[in-house]
DNA sequence: CGTATTTTATTTGTATGCAAACGAATAGTG
DNA sequence: CACTATTCGTTTGCATACAAATAAAATACG
């Protein structure tokens, strides 16, 4: 019975000691907090604004003309996902395509009047959306939650 | 001309100082840091299980048998969500239904043995995608980081 | 110059996620 | 008991989100 002292425990089950709870895991929360704030968002935004159609939105605005998939790295879509974006976005008229003479691939984005005007109409109620999500927390724990979620992104 | 002292600012833009960045926001950054552990997700687990149909499977196991909607209340998925998740899982042959003899509008759920099992495989590979999600912070920082996103939830 | 690679945009398929509407069953109330 | 409200599950419609495949155009390179 040589070498018993190790062999003996079979088939523990834990690696780790403690039982998985999926309700504790990062990705859990993470999912929840941004259900949440997805939640704010609809309520408190007008003219049926989702959260990435503002993003686009804005971000248009930041940096146009630019093109469709640029607009999608900065705001982190990809290009399925963005193109659906714009197209819905095209076809309320916030933003206008034109090819690009230079690069017969690309697509021109830029805002439109219209599109300014659902940013200028909606930007207070963006303003509250962050606030209320970060309601909670302190000034300072909102700092800190901003810098910890900027380092795992 | 009485009265101009408050009325003569016309549309002063900015109700806030500071300019509106998206992606400096936290509902930007919530969707980012969301985005990043599906994909660590994704490429860590085996089976092709999503980030949802994990936290049923493992939901389900912690409090089997249970009620569709009810398991969709404890894992943060509404009833329409929650029954396609339910659905593929069924589909797969990880989780049974029945419907409940005392009421007869629920639909009773239970793991199967192969449900077990997917769960007693991929167990490993969950705690790697929370450990590789929150690789980038200290242990003090994951804890901070936990602690305030449950106050935002 | 011509070929290989990359980039851009599109399309299809699958999977959340929620609102809204619905029927069926149950619970609560007078 | 009858009426109302609630709950449960389902379905439809819309909107992300990504993988994978495709076509067209531009770039890199030998």
């Amino acid at each position: 019975m040589a070498g018993d002292q190790t062999g003996a425990r079979k088939t523990r089950r834990p690696k780790q000691a403690g039982a998985y709870r999926v309700d504790q895991q990062i990705g859990f929360l993470l999912r929840q907090a941004n259900q949440r704030h997805v939640a704010l968002f609809a309520g408190l935004m007008g003219d049926k604004l989702t959260t990435t159609q503002w993003s686009a939105l804005t971000k248009l605005q930041e940096i146009q003309p630019t093109s469709q998939n640029f607009l999608g790295r900065e705001t982190a879509m990809d290009a399925a996902t963005i193109k659906g974006v714009v197209d819905r976005l095209v076809a309320r008229g916030y933003v206008a395509t034109a090819p690009d003479p230079e690069d017969g691939r690309r697509l021109i984005l830029s805002l439109t009047a219209d599109g300014d005007a659902a940013i200028e109409r909606n930007l207070d109620a963006a303003r509250t959306v962050t606030d209320e999500t970060l309601a909670p927390l302190t000034p300072e724990e909102r700092e800190q939650l901003a810098r910890l979620i900027r380092k795992i992104c």
